[in-house]
RNA sequence: GUGGAUGUAGCUCAGUAGGUUAGAGCAUCGGAUUGUGGUUCCGAGGGUCGUGGGUUCAAAUCCCAUCAUCCACCCCA
């Protein structure tokens, strides 16, 4: 047996930390400041959280690739594929439809779906995702979509495009499927063998075929909008104006299907060129009637979500800068035996105000210097036979190269004026 | 589920008319320097050549199988 993370996981190694933190820092900062709070469900729930909310017609896409297990009490549990049903199942367990609404509550972590992995797709990936739950205006889907937006342009990333459509009500939505069926069904043989399929399965899904004889014959076709009923109609409407005003860029794509049936009106996704075949970053909608189907109260909501991944790459497209993790402020270097349990000893006191490193053998200078230049530290402090004898430290500053002694009572001082002074 | 590409040192990769002890750069460790860093110079350690089988006097190299990774299709919460 090879040692070697199970196929579409991998381990995020200390160098691509920063990039992790960056990026959820620019999620908090931006979810934070519009009044998004952070809610923390478990990995795994109970399966029915996932299969209800999945709906009839998406179960056998979507259940084939959950990760369901039963555990010892023969209970039936799976590892989140997405995060909108367990924040519900969260919400309405907590009665927090009693707080005034929208509620709004964001998350982040790891999500699981056993997929074949490709660029962009994962078996374990992360994403954050945000809900606003009880209102059902159209400003809090344009809400939603600025906030989506804002996330990833304070992640840095430039040239996003917001594709905006609505599904409308699901008796549009049956309509236009119905539609479809009897209007491509009479040209079925005109049609690529895989459109035929997915007339089959999903009507919708005809409307983005590659074949350029399948949409010849899409372009002739009625598209979603036009199902609109007159509210849901308005509701867009109404959602463009805000963008519009809030001056977030969007383009309206009524080719934007979301794959599960619980979404209602408002659907969107952020995509981004040159991060392969997967290219969307991120998308939503709004969800009116889902609480009620899992079995709370019916209350309205809107969601989004972004896989973390994605959008690292897209930085790495983009050239985002990081900023590097500082190296420590001091790295103390043993010039003899007996200094190493003295380095170790002061690095072990100073670190309740500093950050500081040391080397765990004898070093001669030389070595130890560069050990303390590689650390990235911004000063070094030698102690050696030298040092012992007359009750200091060799301190040198690695970026001046000035150096002197410092008492061992005065080390911390000294390296407090010293900071202030680099400031 | 389908297709293509790729598997050689910790990392990035050379290495095919089959032929001695499989190489480089980076990284690591040591020395130049047993009390002064970044640059430089010298040296060392580190390899089941993904795995298994086959062909051959001889296989990293040719053949078959298998596993893994990557990319795309399909699908996409």
């Amino acid at each position: 047996m090879k040692l070697q993370a199970v196929k579409g996981t991998f381990d995020i190694l200390p160098d691509a930390q920063p990039y992790w933190h960056h990026l959820y820092s620019a999620a908090e900062r931006v979810l934070t400041r519009a009044g998004v709070r952070e809610l923390t469900p478990p990995v795994f729930e109970h399966s029915d959280v996932f299969v209800k909310s999945a709906g009839a017609s998406s179960d056998l896409v979507v259940q084939k690739e959950m990760y369901t297990f039963t555990d010892a009490g023969e209970r039936s549990l799976t590892l989140r594929p997405e995060f909108t049903p367990g924040v519900l199942r969260a919400f309405v367990e907590h009665g927090m439809y009693t707080l005034p609404a929208p509620v709004k509550l964001w998350c982040k972590g790891p999500i699981f779906r056993a997929e074949k992995p490709q660029r962009g797709r994962f078996r374990q990936f992360h994403q954050v995702d945000c809900e606003f739950l009880g209102l059902a205006s159209p400003l809090v889907d344009a809400e939603a979509v600025t906030l989506l937006y804002r996330v990833l342009g304070a992640c840095g990333l430039k040239n996003l495009t917001v594709r905006l459509g609505s599904v409308g009500d699901p008796e549009d939505a049956r309509a236009y499927n119905s539609y479809l069926r009897d209007e491509l069904g009479k040209r079925a043989t005109e049609l690529s063998e895989m459109s035929r399929e997915r007339l089959r399965l999903n009507p919708m899904r005809v409307l983005d075929a590659k074949d350029e004889g399948d949409q010849k014959i899409v372009g002739t076709l009625k598209r979603p909008l036009d199902f609109l009923n007159d509210e849901a109609r308005a509701h867009f409407g109404a959602v463009q104006r805000f963008l519009t005003d809030w001056e977030v860029p969007f383009e309206i794509d009524d080719s934007v299907v979301r794959g599960l049936d619980y979404y209602r009106r408002t659907a969107f996704e952020i995509h981004h060129a040159g991060i392969g075949a997967q290219s969307a970053l991120g998308g939503g909608g709004r969800y009116d009637g889902l609480v009620e189907s899992l079995g709370g109260p019916a209350t309205p909501g809107v969601g989004w979500a972004f896989g973390v991944e994605r959008v690292l790459d897209a930085m790495e497209q983009d050239g985002v800068e990081v900023p590097r993790s500082p190296g420590p402020t001091l790295f103390l270097v043993p010039m003899d035996d007996e200094a190493i349990s003295e380095v170790a000893k002061l690095a072990s006191e100073l670190r309740s105000s500093l950050s500081v490193h040391h080397a765990y053998s004898r070093r001669n200078p030389g070595k130890g210097l560069r050990d303390a230049d590689r650390s990235g530290a911004r000063f070094a402090g030698l102690r050696g036979e030298r040092e012992r004898e007359r009750g200091v430290y060799t301190f040198k500053n690695l970026r001046s190269g000035e150096q002197h002694e410092v008492s061992e009572a005065d080390l911390k001082t000294f390296l407090g004026a010293r900071l202030k002074d680099v400031r």
